[in-house]
DNA sequence: CGGTTCGACTCAGAAATGTCACT
DNA sequence: AAGTGACATTTCTGAGTCGAACC
C-alpha cells in the first residue's frame, strides 16, 4: 500500500512567463454543442518525479542502535516514514503496523533478517535530512498548462505527493486528449490508454491503489471548462425561483397522501427547501464514521419538541454530515411535517437505528425535480437558498454598517452559517508541542540546578521564583495539548461554491467597494466572467 | 425494473505556504 | 535586519452528488 512517488511537477516547457492572455470565453457565442467539450485538447501528460536518490554517506539508519544499511527500495521506503517522523500517524497502531508490513515486502532478505521490530527502528537522522533538504531546495512549484481550442488553460490539481499509495507509472495513466495531440511518456515506457473523448474535460485519470477510486487531473477552476459549468450552476439555481411556490404547494399537498412514498417526498422536499440539507446519499460502510444527509437520516437524528421554551412545534437536527461534520440545530416546523414526522418514527417503535424515510431516496427526488425543470436536482436547493440569501442579506444589512466589507462579511456568515460551514480550529501540532514541552523541562531542570548552586549563597528568592513560573508553564503546556477543539464558522466554501457571484460583483459596484476587497486573486481568476459582466442590475 | 456499482464531476476543511507588522 | 507569530491565501485530496451502466 504505498505509493513512492506520484503526479507532482508539470515540465515547464508549456510554461511561458509572457503576460497572460485572458480568454474572454463568455463573450463568445457557444460553437459547439452542450454535450461536446471540446474540439481541441492538448498537454503534455502528467509529469513524474525523478527516480529516487539514495541518502548521503553520512546519514545512518540505525536498528537496535547499531547501523544497518538498507537495499535501495527499502531505503526508498523507509524515507517515507522518516519524513513523516514528527507526524501524529506515527503514532497510529494500524498506520505503523500496515506501514512495517509494506516496508518488509520491500526489504532484501538479510535486511528483513535484521529488522523485527519498528519501534526499535532509528529514523531520526533520516528525517532531520529531509528536513533540511526541503527548506534548502525551495522546489518550484509551477503549474501545468493544455491547450483548449487553441488557447492556453491552466491545469488544476497536482495530484498529492508522499502519500502511502501504490506507485503510480505511465502504464497506470490514461490519457484524454485530441487526435494526434498525444503527450509523450517518460523515455521507455507507454500510456496504459490514450483516448479522445470530447465529452469530458479531465486531461488524464488513473486508478488509486487502495482503493481503486478514479483519479483524474482536471483543468483548474479559472479555466473556461470549468467556469462555463460554474455560470451554467447558477442560472440553474437562479431559474428555481420561477418553480419554488409549485414545488412548497406540492408537496404541502402530498403530506396528507395515502401514499407512503408521496408523503415521506413531501417531508424530505420540505426539509431541504427549508433548512439547505444536503440529499444524503448511501455512503460506504467501511471502518470510517458513517455521515448523512436527508434522506439517510436516522430515527435518533430527529428530536421533536411539542412545546419548546414556550414555542411549539419545533425539531432538533442532530447528525454527523458531509466530512464528519457536526449538524445541531433546532428548527420550527409547520405542524403538517411534525406530525408526519412522529408518524414515522412511531412506525419504526422509535428504534434510534432505523432510516426515518425508507420510502424515498435520491433518485426518486432527482427523477421527480428532473420533471419539473431541466437540470433541477435536490443539490440546486443549496445553491439557490444560499445565494438568494446572500442577495437578501447585503440588501439588508449595507445599509446600516458603515464599514462596507464588514457588512459584506455578516452576511456571507449567515450564508455559511446556514449552509452548516465549519472550521477547526487546530490544536497545536502534537510533536510541536512536544518539542515546546521538551524545551520547557529543559529550562526548568537548568533553572533548578541554578538555584541549588545559588543555595549556599544568599539572595536565592528571585531563582525560586523562577522555578516556580517554569513549572506552571510547563504544567500549562500540558493542559494545553489535551484541549477540546472547538468549532468555528467557515466563510470561504459558501463563497467559494455557493454564493453567485454576480450577486457580490453588484454589490461591489454599487457600493463602490473594489472587488479586490472581496475576492482574492484566485477567486477573481475563477470568477473572472463575472467580474467581467460587470452587471450592476444584477438580480439573482 | 429496482437496486448497486461506476464514472465524472462538485464541494469540503485541513495542511501548506505566503504576507506583513512588529520586534 | 532576521526572526516570529498572527492571519490570509493557496493547495491538497477526501467526501459528496448524480446520471448511466450493469446485473
Amino acid at each position: 500500500l504505498l505509493l513512492l512517488w506520484t503526479f507532482c511537477e508539470w515540465p515547464e516547457l508549456l510554461v511561458s512567463n509572457s503576460q497572460r492572455e485572458i480568454w474572454k470565453w463568455w463573450e463568445e457565442e457557444p460553437k459547439y454543442e452542450d454535450s461536446i467539450k471540446w474540439m481541441s485538447l492538448r498537454h503534455n501528460g502528467p509529469a513524474f518525479p525523478p527516480p529516487y536518490e539514495r541518502l548521503p554517506d553520512n546519514i545512518k539508519f540505525y536498528y537496535n542502535g547499531e547501523i544497518v544499511t538498507l537495499n535501495s527500495e527499502a531505503e526508498e521506503v523507509a524515507s517515507l516514514y522518516a519524513k513523516m517522523l514528527y507526524h501524529e500517524l506515527t503514532r497510529d497502531e494500524t498506520f505503523c503496523k500496515n506501514f512495517f508490513t509494506d516496508w518488509k515486502d520491500a526489504m532484501s532478505p538479510e535486511v528483513k533478517d535484521v529488522i523485527a521490530a519498528l519501534d526499535q527502528c532509528d529514523f531520526r537522522e533520516m528525517a532531520a535530512y529531509y528536513k533540511r533538504k526541503k527548506t534548502n531546495e525551495k522546489v518550484q512549484q509551477e503549474f501545468g498548462y493544455f491547450f483548449l481550442d487553441g488557447h492556453k488553460q491552466r491545469i488544476g490539481n497536482s495530484p498529492s505527493r508522499g502519500k502511502l499509495k501504490k506507485k503510480i507509472l505511465p502504464e497506470d495513466v490514461t490519457i484524454n486528449c485530441s487526435e494526434k495531440e498525444i503527450p509523450e511518456p517518460l523515455p521507455g515506457c507507454s500510456w496504459g490508454q490514450v483516448q479522445h473523448n470530447s465529452a469530458v474535460i479531465w486531461l488524464a485519470s488513473w486508478k488509486e491503489s487502495p482503493p481503486g477510486k478514479l483519479k483524474y487531473m482536471m483543468p483548474h477552476a479559472n479555466s473556461k471548462l470549468m467556469g462555463e459549468r460554474d455560470w451554467k450552476k447558477y442560472e440553474v439555481a437562479r431559474r428555481l425561483k420561477h418553480h419554488r411556490d409549485h414545488i412548497q404547494e406540492q408537496y404541502r399537498k402530498d403530506w396528507d397522501s395515502e401514499d407512503k412514498s408521496l408523503q415521506q417526498r413531501g417531508v424530505v422536499l420540505y426539509l431541504i427547501d427549508k433548512f439547505a440539507l444536503r440529499v444524503g446519499n448511501k455512503t460506504k460502510e467501511g471502518m470510517m464514521a458513517n455521515t448523512f444527509g436527508c434522506c439517510s437520516l436516522r430515527v435518533k437524528h430527529v428530536t421533536l419538541h411539542e412545546d419548546h421554551k414556550g414555542e411549539t412545534k419545533k425539531l432538533e437536527f442532530n447528525f454527523m454530515g458531509k466530512s464528519s461534520i457536526l449538524d445541531k440545530k433546532m428548527v420550527p416546523v409547520e405542524e403538517k411535517v411534525f406530525r408526519n414526522l412522529q408518524l414515522f418514527k412511531e412506525e419504526k417503535g422509535e428504534r434510534g437505528e432505523a432510516d426515518l424515510f425508507d420510502h424515498v431516496n435520491p433518485q426518486v427526488l432527482n427523477t421527480y425535480l428532473k420533471g419539473l425543470t431541466k437540470g433541477l436536482t435536490t443539490k440546486v436547493f443549496r445553491t439557490h437558498i444560499a445565494s438568494i440569501t446572500m442577495e437578501q442579506e447585503l440588501k439588508n444589512l449595507t445599509h446600516h454598517i458603515k464599514d462596507k466589507v464588514s457588512s459584506f462579511n455578516e452576511a456571507n456568515r449567515k450564508v455559511a452559517e446556514l449552509c452548516n460551514h465549519q472550521r477547526t480550529k487546530p490544536a497545536l501540532h502534537w510533536f510541536e508541542l512536544q518539542v515546546t514541552i521538551e524545551a520547557s523541562r529543559d529550562e526548568l531542570s537548568l533553572s533548578k540546578k541554578k538555584l541549588e548552586q545559588a543555595m549556599q549563597g544568599s539572595s536565592t528568592e528571585e531563582l525560586k521564583n523562577d522555578v516556580k513560573r517554569k513549572d506552571d508553564e510547563l504544567r500549562e503546556l500540558g493542559v494545553n495539548s489535551s484541549m477540546e477543539e472547538n468549532k468555528q464558522l467557515n466563510l470561504n466554501s459558501s463563497k467559494l461554491y455557493y454564493i453567485d457571484p454576480r450577486i457580490i460583483v453588484a454589490w461591489c459596484i454599487k457600493w463602490g467597494v473594489p472587488v479586490e476587497k472581496i475576492y482574492t486573486k484566485a477567486q477573481r481568476d475563477k470568477f473572472a466572467w463575472a467580474i467581467h459582466m460587470n452587471d450592476e442590475n444584477f438580480e439573482f
